[in-house]
RNA sequence: GGAAGGAUGGCAGAGUGGUCUAUUGCGGCUGUCUUGAAAACAGCUGGGUUAACUGCCCCGGGGGUUCGAAUCCCUCUCCUUCCGCCA
């Protein structure tokens, strides 16, 4: 949510920001809907004025025993409270209004973001690791999951439906193992892990950005003011609504963890193979609240993003960055980089990682804000990146790490959060 | 699932229809005093809205009664305790 008076007094910036976005929202609508609303509110406002004046008089009048000026009196309040019992649906509908759409408005891209229209404009600016060349011929990642016995879709199909996966043997204890990595990285670099609701209620969702344009792709929990969160991300938000933090405290930053759900609206006939685009899997997030400075969430961005290129460094696997252009990056977010590993079997790098920097968009939705060395109560920054998200990392993981022999070679910085073992082998018998 | 009791400012905790511009204490800030600190004393000390106010709003959320609600009524949410069930 942008600030309702910076959009009053720049409302061309928001235009082209709105523009850059590919987002359709209809800036003098709103602020046409914001006039209206002044204007009503200001009437509203003083009529409670009188109102409360009244209520005064007829105090006094009832002291000195005055019988029929306080029932005049009395009769003049009704008349006010009627016109205030008029007026304030109209002006609990027209700010309701207000605020709905203010919810739309994306937040301004940072000059240094590429524009452009989808993914096609987002710009590499850098490359780690040299992508596999073998003298035999490699598997899919799904292929492999089958030869090894790591995967069973068709049961898991007739379970939960499509989009769903069992991890099997050595995959089930690598996605644990991965968890524990990330979250074990993550800790010692000072964040402070969380283990956070899978389920949030609506709140969480509009102050995270989720809802309202995002409904679609979240699974609501029947009857009840819940839904099941996408990411981390959301709970941790909600964590903090409507607080005032203390300028000492800040940074916060959490490494938070739990499974993630998403519907995937949209998306038929897209990456069905394997366990790329699934409903549910476990993510393991980064998450920064700052202070309201330009420099620093700049400067978080770019420690969020090192943090997770250790991580797949870690893990061997070559990647790219990618500085992610206006019209991909989202509504909320003022500068992205995705984090692509490559995907041998694909020929191409695929996201695994998101790395977002909002300014206090989120902040405002949410209502988290700080006092300041200043005295000032001013809205935090947040901030946010993936540090592992499983099982889409078991894709280039397994396929980047196959042997001649069919086995897959476990990385030597994962192997200790495996019991030490080096290879993940087929079944004997 | 059943029963009871709660939700007030950073924290504790009063307030059961107008005198609430929310008592008081603790904490915090500032000042006086002091070489400095402590103590003592004095003052200040929530958020929002508005171009601004001696204006308006906020006592868990929403609705109602009333000229007027922290206070009365309805409803929802959450918390605590006890019972039941349970990983």
């Amino acid at each position: 949510m942008l600030d309702l008076a910076f959009i009053r007094n720049h409302p061309d910036i928001v235009k082209e920001a709105a523009r850059l976005k590919n987002n359709s929202i209809d800036i003098d609508a709103l602020l046409e809907l914001d006039q209206r609303v002044l204007a009503l509110q200001h009437h509203v406002e003083e009529t409670r004025a009188k109102q409360n004046q009244l209520s005064k008089s007829i105090q006094q009048a009832a002291k000195e025993k005055n019988v029929a000026l306080r029932n005049e009196l009395i009769a003049q309040g009704k008349q006010l409270a009627e016109q205030i019992k008029e007026m304030e649906p109209e002006l609990t509908a027209v700010t309701e209004e207000r605020y709905n759409m203010l919810l739309l408005v994306p937040n301004i891209p940072d000059a240094s973001a590429p524009i452009g229209k989808d993914e096609n404009d987002n710009v590499p600016i850098k490359y780690w690791g040299e992508p596999t060349n073998w003298d035999f011929k490699p598997l899919d990642h799904y292929e492999l999951m089958q030869k090894l016995d790591l995967v069973d879709i068709e049961r898991a199909v007739k379970v939960a439906g499509s989009r769903s996966y069992v991890l099997k043997g050595d995959a089930a204890r690598l996605e644990l193992a991965l968890i524990n990595f990330a979250l074990d990285r993550m800790a010692r670099k000072g964040f402070t892990p969380l283990i956070v609701p899978a389920m949030a209620r609506d709140f969480c969702f509009i102050g995270n950005g989720q809802f309202p344009k995002g409904r679609d792709q979240v699974y609501e929990v029947m009857d009840q003011d819940l839904f099941l969160v996408g990411t981390s991300e959301v709970s941790i938000t909600g964590m903090y609504k409507d607080e005032i933090l203390k300028a000492e405290d800040l940074p916060l930053k959490f490494v938070g963890y739990c499974p993630c759900f998403r519907q995937e609206a949209g998306t038929y006939g897209k990456d069905t193979r394997g366990v790329f685009r699934i409903h549910q899997f476990n993510k393991v997030e980064q998450y920064i609240i700052c202070k309201a400075d330009h420099e620093e969430s700049v400067h978080w961005h770019e420690h969020l993003l090192q943090n997770a290129e250790e991580l797949v460094q870690e893990l061997e696997i070559p990647y790219r960055v990618v500085n992610v252009c206006t019209g991909d990056m989202g509504d909320g977010k003022v500068g992205m980089y995705d984090l692509e590993c490559w995907v041998p079997s694909e020929n191409r790098y695929r996201e695994t990682h998101s790395c977002s920097y909002l300014h206090d968009w989120q902040a405002r939705r949410a209502n988290i804000r700080y006092r300041d060395e200043d005295g000032k109560v001013k809205f935090v920054h947040t901030l946010n990146n993936t540090a592992i998200a499983t099982p889409r990392i078991l894709i280039p993981l397994l396929e980047t790490h196959q042997q001649a022999d069919g086995s897959i070679r476990i990385p030597e910085a994962l192997s200790p959060y495996m019991g030490g073992q080096q290879f993940i082998r087929p079944r004997l018998g």
